[in-house]
DNA sequence: GGCCTTATTATGAATAAATCAAAATAAGGC
DNA sequence: GCCTTATTTTGATTTATTCATAATAAGGCC
C-alpha cells in the first residue's frame, strides 16, 4: 500500500535524497517536500497549510525548521522577493530565474536568456568570486495588463 | 554660508528633484538623501544613524516615511537582500545590479554583464511585460576568500 | 513678512516573518 | 526491541516594518 499523499516512486526519491545529505527521513520532511513540489513558490505559511492536510498538528515553527534545513542542504531553494514572505520551490540546479507580476504578486518560472548562464560572468565582479545568480524580473502578466484598474470601478 | 552636511550644489540638486516630483522640501528629505548617496546600500537603522548626524532628534520611523516615499518616486532604490534588511541607494535608472558577499554580506554594485540590459529581454515570460530585471550575484569577495575560516583560529 | 492650507513628520502602538532555547519525541543502527 | 542522537515541538523572543493619529512646518498668497 502507497504512502498517505504522495506516490510511493516520489516518496522513494525524497527519501534517498536525504539520506545522501545525512539526514534522517521523517515524515515531516517528507510532506513539506511534497508540499514544495506540488505548489512551487509558496510562503512557509502555505506550506503549512499544505503539510497539515496529511499532518493536522505540525506547527508552523516545525515547518519553518524544516524549510530552512532542506534549504542549507539544498534540496529546495527560498526565494525572497520584495514585499514578500520567502518562498520555496524543489527546481534547484537548473539555473533559473523569477518573473514576479507588479500587479497580483505571482510568480512564474523563466529560464535564462541565452541558455547557459549568461549572469554568471558579470563584467566587474570587484574580485568576488560570483557562486549564484539570482535574476528577478518584475513586470505586469497578461492577466494584469488586461485590466489594468479592474478594482476601480468607476 | 553652506548648508550644515550637504554642498549647496548637491542640496539644490535633490531640492529640484523633489519639486519634480511633487514633494515638498524638508531638511528630513535632504538629509535622508544625503545619507544614503554618502552610504550606499545602507540599511533604514545606518541611514537614521548618519542622518542623526544633522538631526540628532529624527526617529526610526520618520526615517522609514521618508526612505518609503522617495523610494515610490524613484530619487531613491530599495535592495532588499537575503538575510539583511532593506538597503537603499541613489543611483537608479542605470540598470545596475548587485553582488553581495556570502562571508561578510558586503554589497557592491556590478554593471550589466553586457552593457545594453541583456537580462531584460528573458526568452520565456509567460505574457508578462518586464519593466526591471535585478540582478543579485552571490560569492566569496577577496577579502573572505583570502582568510576562509579566520573566525575559527584552531 | 505673516497667514493659511495641506503635506509632512513625530509618536506610540501594532504587525508579520523568522529565529531561538529547552523539552519531548522518534529514526535508524545495533 | 533498545539506545543514541537527530529531529520536532513548544512557547517566547527578536527584528524589520507599517499603521493611525496628533503635531508641525513648507510654500503659495496677500
Amino acid at each position: 500500500m502507497t504512502s498517505t499523499a504522495a506516490s510511493a516512486a516520489t516518496t522513494d526519491k525524497w527519501s534517498a535524497q536525504l539520506r545522501a545529505h545525512g539526514r534522517r527521513v521523517t515524515k515531516q520532511r517528507l510532506a513539506v517536500l511534497d508540499a514544495v513540489d506540488h505548489s512551487p513558490h509558496a510562503v512557509a505559511d502555505e506550506v503549512a497549510a499544505i503539510v497539515r492536510t496529511t499532518l493536522p498538528d505540525i506547527s508552523l515553527q516545525s515547518v519553518y525548521v524544516v524549510l530552512t534545513d532542506l534549504t542549507e542542504t539544498g534540496m529546495l531553494r527560498r526565494i525572497e522577493p520584495p514585499h514578500s514572505p520567502a518562498r520555496y520551490e524543489t527546481r534547484v540546479d537548473d539555473n533559473h530565474h523569477h518573473a514576479m507580476c507588479t500587479g497580483c504578486g505571482r510568480i512564474e518560472d523563466v529560464d535564462c536568456a541565452v541558455g547557459h548562464a549568461p549572469c554568471l560572468t558579470p563584467s566587474n565582479t570587484h574580485g568576488m568570486t560570483i557562486q549564484i545568480a539570482d535574476v528577478l524580473y518584475q513586470g505586469l502578466c497578461a492577466d494584469c495588463a488586461a485590466k489594468p484598474a479592474a478594482d476601480k470601478t468607476s
